[in-house]
DNA sequence: GGGGTCATGTAATAGGTTACATGATTCT
DNA sequence: AGAATCATGTAACCTATTACATGACCCC
């Protein structure tokens, strides 16, 4: 059945839970979104948003409900909420929730292809990095407290809770994994080392470098 | 300076990265690619390989080596690795693992629109998540142990571990977020409740529905 | 009263995915 | 010998990002 949704970019998602609250214009949506910090969760571009407006409208999840113009400005279009965009929006955030994605985040990537670099060359890297995470905690926490701090519910900030929650566990993560590289007892880690000290003497043809994996 | 990488998808990498074993063609990288299992940390597709390969030739990055024919089958052109590949190669993968990257994962995106659905409905979600993040968990770890088993040295799973960690973390939270909104002592959560439980009494346009952030 | 930046949108370009195509091998 | 699958690549289509445009308001 669900062959695929209509409109995939997480984006339309916002705008049509925006648009539960109230028909709106496509720059206001645009300003509600970044004024409330949404654009820290979902990809959001200017260029895009229009984009995928236009495709909602032709899905039928939202409806062109009239065309005004204020002074001199340019006409705005105004949108509504259909009722089968709310149903959209519904399924949509039922299935993002209840079922866990496959997702690449660059850093896995990075993992994955680690053995191309020395592990003398890895181990500042992954320091730097913890201290990153560290000052990303300390900002988003920040942010939360401020947000807090002007009256918005907890429920609106559960997204940066979750983050920093990610973001302690990548901590941990990296300073166990320099521990193990500089572990001499990893040997893991030694061979690692060895294969990138003999990066010269290619005339060891007898290791036809086979798939490691 | 750094304007932005002349090729910037991922997979790209993981092509420089097998280059430096050795000379191939584009059809042997899908097989390896695949074969190494780096297709779960790397998104990878047929055609955008090609595309890549495409661009990075362009780019100077990689250099067409050598057309040969096999027998009857199509002609494939071999490309090897060039100075300034390498160069990219290390720079990158550098940069990735550094520099953490703000991204997008989709359950961030989910969180951030939660208050779209009454909590009651949540809750079950949030359940079938945490019990489908626990078979991902299983899952992974099996693969683990089996690799391991085949001879693969850990250097080669790190990814798949750090995976392991980031469920864990997010199934703490997703069951801590559970007891949150389920607790009769959270006030959000109360709030949020009583907000849907009047989405038919719109009669009060007292409330103008102002940002809630 | 001229220089930013706000408000609003369209168009050009680049990037990525899916579909198509076709000979070779292998299986039954 | 016909069906399925492997091997290899190209082309068409969709998506997303960047660049372009243009009048209004605001500041000094």
């Amino acid at each position: 059945m669900a062959e695929t949704r209509a409109v995939s970019n997480p984006l339309a998602l916002a705008v049509l839970s925006y648009l539960t609250q109230r028909p709106m214009h496509p720059y206001e949506l645009s300003r509600t979104l970044r004024n409330n910090g949404d654009d820290r969760s979902i990809k959001f571009n200017h260029g895009t948003l229009y984009m995928v407006v236009k495709q909602l409208g032709k899905a039928g999840l939202i409806r062109e409900q009239q065309t005004s113009r204020e002074g001199q400005r340019p006409e705005r279009t105004v949108y509504a909420l259909t009722d089968s965009g709310r149903q959209e929006l519904h399924d949509w955030l039922r299935e993002l929730i209840e079922q866990p994605q496959h997702e690449y985040p660059t850093f896995v990537a990075a993992l994955s292809l680690l053995a191309a670099l020395p592990p003398d060359a890895v181990i500042p890297l992954l320091r730097r990095r913890s201290q990153r995470l560290g000052e990303e905690i300390a900002q988003t926490e920040r942010l939360i407290q401020t947000t807090l701090a002007a009256g918005v519910p907890e429920l609106f900030l559960i997204e940066e809770q979750f983050r920093v929650t990610l973001l302690h566990a990548e901590t941990s993560f990296v300073e166990d994994l320099i521990g193990r590289i500089a572990d001499p007892e990893t040997d893991w880690a030694t061979a690692w080392a060895q294969h990138h000290s003999q990066q010269n003497s290619e005339i060891t043809a007898t290791e036809p470098a086979a798939d490691l994996r």
